[in-house]
DNA sequence: TAGATTGTTAATCGATTAACAATC
DNA sequence: TAGATTGTTAATCGATTAACAATC
């Protein structure tokens, strides 16, 4: 609230890091932190910490620290980690269901209602206590119930015409995993990208140019 | 090589893209391409584009650009995408097996020559032409066969001590998807670390902010 | 009160963009 | 040669760090 013109995208990208230490900090029932100690446990500057969480507002007191609990819940807040915000999964092959099985979506904004595929031997199976129904439903589905975001596990070549499908559903947001590139086709589109493959060319980089 | 002394993170996380960029255009038999052209393709702005190159040597031609094949190339050597660094798998759960069966490693740099895994009722299956080793293995395979990377698909609980194991016997590369701290307890491992939860809440962030 | 630690402003550092001379 | 486009230096912008007055 409050403070919120325009967070910078290095510190959007650095709360669910604070998210995650806080929360454990908590779990483990430590009440109180200095910005100093928050940084040392989590290898930043005590700058960079109170500089970051003064971006949405003063949660310290002057002489104390922040309140552990108090701080986790504020940043919850701030991600929005506390909607339930509908989102459908396209595409149960291996990762899809990787995916839909481990990672806790309740915890972090999400809830899965759907799951859409197109080989239909999948079709009718259940992850989790999502029922896997054929991608040819998706329209359908979509329109009985309201959804907020597609979580897109298919090839590159499929994902525009099942993007197009989605987005004249009036599903902007969307978490993808392939390289096709969303936000050049819809540029009002909020989209994430997780691209394996990068990330393992640059393990491949560093593991190659270690001296640097 | 020779112009090599310390490239910042925000160009080697960069050099991928790059990479991806070319070898599409090179599919399409295109043959040249000026630094203003691929910019626009890659929605960044010249400047940076010949920035970036230019950290690792003068690739181009005044006047007529860069060779598409010629710098696809060379960012595939500068990435180290020609060697066959050989790494195991350790846990060939849902995750493991998407990423065991969905990453084509032979062109990332990397060669999967084992699989490891504590469940005995997953011990003996292949993934892909891989077989599924039970996790007490791991030493004397290691003894066995050269190793140079591990691709981590473990909870974070179990992290540590199959780190320790495997650190033991000189493996000091890892793609970890845990949120397990490689880095604070062996600082020369090299590590390049996936962490889904904390892109579906940057997703959600953005999704609860959206008018910023 | 004295000590600790924040919130915030100022200084530094690094990354991106602009400009242009070099040159194919 | 003239036109195009690089490689590279200089200018700008943004992000990180340092410093310190405010205050619990």
């Amino acid at each position: 609230m409050s403070k919120n013109d325009s967070i910078s995208m290095s510190v959007i990208r650095r709360l669910p890091r604070y998210y995650r230490f806080l929360s454990e900090l908590d779990e483990q029932g430590v009440e109180r932190i200095s910005s100093t100690r928050l940084a040392e446990i989590m290898r930043a500057t005590a700058s960079q910490v109170r500089q970051d969480l003064n971006c949405f507002g003063g949660f310290g007191q002057q002489g104390y620290g922040y309140s552990v609990s108090q701080l986790r819940r504020e940043i919850q807040h701030i991600l929005g980690l506390d909607n339930q915000y509908k989102a459908i999964l396209i595409g149960a092959g291996n990762f899809g269901t990787a995916v839909a099985l481990h990672l806790n979506f309740g915890n972090l904004g999400f809830e899965l209602i759907g799951c859409f595929e197109t080989d239909k031997n999948k079709v009718g199976e259940t992850l989790g206590n999502i029922l896997v129904r054929s991608e040819e439903e998706m329209e359908r589905f979509c329109e009985n119930n309201h959804v907020d975001a597609a979580f897109l596990f298919i090839p590159r070549q499929n994902v525009e015409s099942t993007l197009d499908r989605l987005y004249r559903m009036g599903i902007k947001n969307y978490w993808n995993f392939s390289h096709y590139d969303i936000t050049a086709r819809y540029p009002d589109a909020v989209v994430e990208n997780v691209h394996l493959s990068d990330n393992l060319m640059t393990l491949c980089y560093r593991m190659t140019n270690k001296s640097d």
